[in-house]
DNA sequence: ATAATATATGAACAATTATTCAAGTATTCA
DNA sequence: TGAATACTTGAATAATTGTTCATATATTAT
C-alpha cells in the first residue's frame, strides 16, 4: 500500500507505536460485530425512540397510548416501533385490535443508566 | 386538542390505560436530557467511531496511528475524533507535532460491554 | 356484509451526516 | 528562514434517516 508511506512515513520509520498498531490490528473486532454494535447504538440515538423506551420501562403500552403520550401520529410511532422491534429492543403481543409493546430485555435499562450517568457527569 | 379524539377516541373513553398515560406524562424526561442522551448514543452509533473507541480502550493513540490502523485518511479520522471530543467521549494531549487521544471516562467501556452483551444475546 | 378502529407499510421529502478534497495552522528540523 | 510533518477545518457530495401522507390489513361491532 502506497498510502501508508505517503500518509505516515514518519510513523512507519520512527514512531515506536508502529508495533502497537500491528498488535491492535490483531485485536480488531470483526466487521459484523462492529456493525451490529453501531446499529444498536444508532437505534438508541433518536429522541423519539428514547421517549418510547423510557415510557415502556414503566409499563407495556399500545401504539395508541404511545401516540397520545408522545403527541405524535400513530403512523410515526409505529414506524419507530418497527425499528426497535427489528433490533430486538422491544417485543409485542396482540390483544384484540391493539398491539402492546414492552421492553425486550433488561440491557436497554442498563444502557440507559450508563448513558445517563455519562451525560450527567459532563454537566 | 382535536387530534386526541380523532386518533384515539376509543382509548380516551374506554381504555383503562388513559390513566397510565397521564401518570407517564408526569414522569417524562425533560427535553434536554432526552436530546443529550440521544446525542451520546448517536455518536456511538457509527462503525468508524466504534473502531476508534475500541482501539483507544487498549492504549492512547495519535491520529496518525489511528489512520493507519483503520486504513482511513487522517482527515476522516480527525473529523470523527472531533465528534467524540465534543461529546466528551475522548480527551487528548499534545506532544510535539502529534496529538494523542484516549478515552475520557470509563462509562464508554461500560456502554460498550452492555451493547455487546445485547447483540450477542440476540444471535 | 358494512362500518369503524388500531396498526402497519410504502413512497416521498426534508434534514442530517460520513467521507473526500483542498486549504489552513502549528510544530519540528535543517 | 523555509521545508516537512501532524493535524484541523470548511465546503461539497452522496447516502441515510425521521416524519408525513395515503393506502392497506386485521380485528371488532352493528
Amino acid at each position: 500500500m502506497v498510502s501508508k508511506e505517503k500518509l505516515c512515513g514518519q510513523c512507519e520509520v520512527f514512531n515506536p507505536d508502529t508495533e502497537v498498531v500491528s498488535i491492535l490490528k490483531e485485536k480488531r473486532l470483526n466487521e459484523e460485530v462492529i456493525y451490529d454494535l453501531a446499529e444498536t447504538f444508532k437505534v438508541l440515538g433518536d429522541p423519539t425512540r428514547i421517549r418510547i423506551l423510557h415510557a415502556l420501562k414503566e409499563k407495556e403500552l399500545c401504539v395508541c397510548d404511545l401516540s397520545e403520550l408522545l403527541d405524535m401520529s400513530p403512523s410515526a410511532v409505529s414506524h419507530q416501533l418497527r425499528v426497535l422491534r427489528n433490533n430486538k429492543l422491544v417485543k409485542f403481543r396482540k390483544e384484540g385490535r391493539s398491539v402492546y409493546y414492552s421492553l425486550d430485555d433488561e440491557h436497554v435499562i442498563c444502557l440507559f443508566r450508563q448513558g445517563l450517568s455519562h451525560i450527567l457527569e459532563n454537566k
